[in-house]
DNA sequence: GTTAAATATGTCAAATTTGATATAAATTGA
DNA sequence: TCAATTTATATCAAATTTGACATATTTAAC
C-alpha cells in the first residue's frame, strides 16, 4: 500500500504526499477533506447540468472562467472549498444536499 | 441599509463590498458563505476549549501557528473554508455538529 | 465525416492565503 | 498585585489559488 509508483501518480496529479510522520498524522484528515471536495465537485456538475447551464454560462454567474469551472468539476486539488461552496450556493443548492455530502 | 458608514466598517474589517450590481447579484451567496464561516469558527473555538487545548497546542496539531488559530476563531475573513474544515476534521468533529452549522 | 459547441488541459501574472514572528492585550492563579 | 500563560493583532515573505487565455479533446447534430 502506498508504493512509490502510486505516490508518483498522486503527486503528478497534484496531491501532496508527505513523509511517514505526516502520513500517519494527517491521512484521515486529508482523506476526509479530499472526499468532501470530490463530493462537492460531483454535486456541482450534476446540479449545473440539471439546470442546463454550460460551463461558460455558469462561469459568468460566478465571475470566473470556463476552464476554472472545468477544474472544479474535475476535482482538481488546486481548487478551494471556498470556491466550490460559493458555486453551490450560487446554484441555490438545498442545504440538505450539502449536508448529505459531509464526511 | 448598507450606507457608506457600514460599508467602511466592513471594508476595514476585511470584507469585500462591491458595486450595486455585484451587491444585488452576490449578496445572498456572500451572506450565506460568511454565515457558514462564522458558524465553523465558533464551533472550532468551542470544540478546542472543550478538549482543553490551548491555541498553541492546537496550532501544532495542524502544523500552523497560534496567531492563525486566533484568526480562525475570530472569524477573520482572510481564512479559508479549507483551513477551517481541516481544523474541524482534526478535532474529529462529529458530522452531526457540522450539519447543524450549515445555513 | 464535418462542423460547431462544449469541455478538458496547460500556462501564467496577479491576487490571496499561509505560517512565522513580534508584540500587545487579556486571562488565570497565586 | 503581579507574574505567567493564553489569546489577539499586525506584518511579511513564501506558497497557493485565482481568472484569463490558448489550445486540445470530446460531444452533438446534421
Amino acid at each position: 500500500m502506498m508504493d512509490k509508483k502510486k505516490q508518483k501518480k498522486l503527486e503528478a496529479a497534484g496531491w501532496k504526499v508527505g513523509n511517514a510522520e505526516d502520513f500517519l498524522e494527517l491521512t484521515q484528515v486529508e482523506s476526509d477533506y479530499i472526499s468532501l471536495k470530490i463530493a462537492l465537485s460531483r454535486h456541482l456538475k450534476t446540479r449545473r447540468q440539471s439546470l442546463r447551464l454550460t460551463q461558460k454560462d455558469f462561469a459568468g454567474m460566478i465571475h470566473s472562467s470556463q476552464s476554472r469551472v472545468a477544474k472544479m468539476e474535475a476535482g482538481d486539488p488546486g481548487v478551494t472549498l471556498d470556491l466550490l461552496v460559493k458555486s453551490l450556493l450560487t446554484l441555490k443548492t438545498p442545504i440538505e444536499d450539502i449536508e448529505k455530502m459531509l464526511p
